[in-house]
DNA sequence: GCTGGGTATGAAAATAATTTTCTATAATTA
DNA sequence: TAATTATAGAAAATTATTTTCATACCCAGC
């Protein structure tokens, strides 16, 4: 099921009467309802139109349009399931290899295309205006997410961005306090609800600075909290191990934020890239283990003598000038 | 092709010039008229809102909306974005967000799909029945792929295998040495040709010890000195900034891994796994800042009340017990 | 049982989006 | 050249959506 139809299921419970009234009719049949419009499912529901444009906001959309035309990216989505597997699979025990692979495969493809298609691209394009503009920039997450979080530091560190990515809990808060107004605060957690990462952000909140959430798509604590909510794709109830999708989800909002950046302040931020890539290169210390290189020489058959060896070296640097 | 561009295109020399002009804006980014108004495209093709109307009517859509709903359910069956399915798009300057995400989109789909059409699944089960059997798991991985180290490390940890993920080399080297035959170093390196990985592999081959890497396809000093090399799908050449691809692929790889050891070892690794993520959740600290979840509670609408809260809480631990 | 503060909701006003109608102009043909 | 037709915009009309505001409601505290 799509992201937007799980979390309305996983909502009902706690929404208002007016709300329940149209997320069930929603459940009920989401294909008919991107054909209608706000007054048509208003009074199926027998509410107001104002309580269904009420229902999209609370959704994170920006209106009932929007709305309708993100579910029907999504439930198109549904629809292929199968052939290409574009529906979420769970992962269960005892498989043949093969099984698991195709269901890893169908998961990670999943769960890109339906974090793009959730993608807000206003909300994205004012944080990474936020990110831009930021004087330093504090991420927080924690376990699973302490890696979307180390990742993004990475990125931001080799444009020249001054940020911290603790780990630590305290650490984030000590750092969250000493944040100022300008400032940019990440956090990422993909419940939305990790208490630590909430209070981080909380906290930066108060110190003036902008507030970013990355969690799954839905209501939580995390996105409530922040400025610009971003979300990535949310599994289905029973998808045990959810975060390994959620992850490649957020990595590639990281990644479009990143590539937003370097985009918008191109000549400032492609030269200190560039840069950085040229001295990991060249500061890089000398294998340790001399006879590690004529042990891999013999080996790598296009590694034969020196000449093509330099040759290799030199392409490989401009080619993977940004990897490692 | 979804059928309606494909239409499109096939019409594009039967339409008058100001048809045109919008079947051209529409063919060059689908994604983005989705989310435009009907006076924004006609703005942008500069031609008046009507000639929008009299253009869906002409495709037999009921109006602009019509249209708009039913093209985005196609561009989501087709992801717009490398059409073809499995061509990377390079991401340079100034580009308009929607361009970037739609090329960051293709290129992360791709290179998932090449990965796993990559994948020997020979090699791949030798790998993980060495990982299975492997009394201690050294991880290596430099910068971008450290990140890929330390997610596999937090995995490991959580089904009680031994391991390590160093980032700094010294250690690295350090850890290698002490290894015994039958324990496993997995090696990660974009390039495959990072000297301080490469250093600590070759120290933990010395040491007796099953040798992984996990590189980009093709010849490299890593994948050589490896007893079990496994393959990332590599970019094709001047694909700037190819880490950010390769970084999902061999994150779906370490998936892969990981999911193929626990269902092989369920019996032993499932009651860990859970056991692990219960725990995180009965001994993690309550909020330092009491006044945060009240915050909070004031501003997201679904926490409305202490007796919904407890019941989202609950459900929560439930639903995303392996997440964060 | 009343009071006060918040929540939920609809009515109506305001705004925005879309469609229709009407008209003008340019192109085409008899 | 005049009649005819296709094209396309301006403006009006319509419709859809959003916002604002007022009210009713519920529940805790007195």
């Amino acid at each position: 099921m799509s992201p937007i139809l799980h979390a309305l299921k996983h909502d009902l419970a706690t929404l208002s009467p007016g709300e329940r009234k149209l997320a069930e009719r929603i459940l009920a049949s989401p294909g008919e309802i991107v054909h209608m419009g706000i007054t048509e499912l208003a009074e199926q529901c027998q509410v107001s139109p104002a309580a269904v444009t009420r229902f999209c906001k609370l959704l994170h959309f920006k209106g009932f349009p929007d709305f309708k035309v993100k579910l029907a990216a999504e439930i198109a989505h549904g629809d292929a399931a199968g052939a290409d597997g574009s529906s979420y699979q769970d992962i269960v025990a005892g498989n043949p290899l093969a099984v698991i692979v195709e269901a890893m495969q169908a998961n990670h493809l999943a769960s890109i295309r339906d974090t793009t298609s959730l993608l807000d691209l206003e909300r994205m394009q004012a944080a990474i205006d936020a990110l831009c503009r930021a004087r330093r920039v504090d991420l927080y997450g924690m376990a699973t997410s302490s890696i979307v979080a180390q990742d993004f530091y990475q990125k931001l560190v080799r444009i020249g961005v001054s940020c911290t990515a603790f780990s630590d809990s305290h650490m984030q808060i000590t750092s969250a306090s000493s944040l100022a107004a300008g400032d940019v605060a990440l956090a990422v957690s993909y419940s939305g609800e990790t208490p630590e990462t909430a209070d981080a952000l909380e906290c930066a909140r108060r110190s003036g600075a902008t507030t970013i959430s990355l969690t799954a798509y839905g209501n939580n604590t995390l996105a409530a909290l922040a400025d610009i909510s971003l979300f990535s794709s949310s599994l289905e109830q029973g998808m045990r191990r959810g975060d390994m999708a959620s992850r490649i989800a957020q990595l590639h909002i990281i990644d479009i934020l990143f590539t937003g950046m370097v985009s918008t302040r191109f000549t400032d931020f492609i030269p200190k890239l560039e840069q950085s890539y040229r001295n990991v290169q060249q500061y890089r210390h000398k294998s340790a283990l001399p006879e590690v290189e004529a042990s891999a020489q013999a080996r790598a058959k296009n590694q034969r003598n020196p000449l093509a060896n330099e040759q290799k070296e030199d392409h490989e640097y401009e080619r993977s000038d940004f990897s490692q």
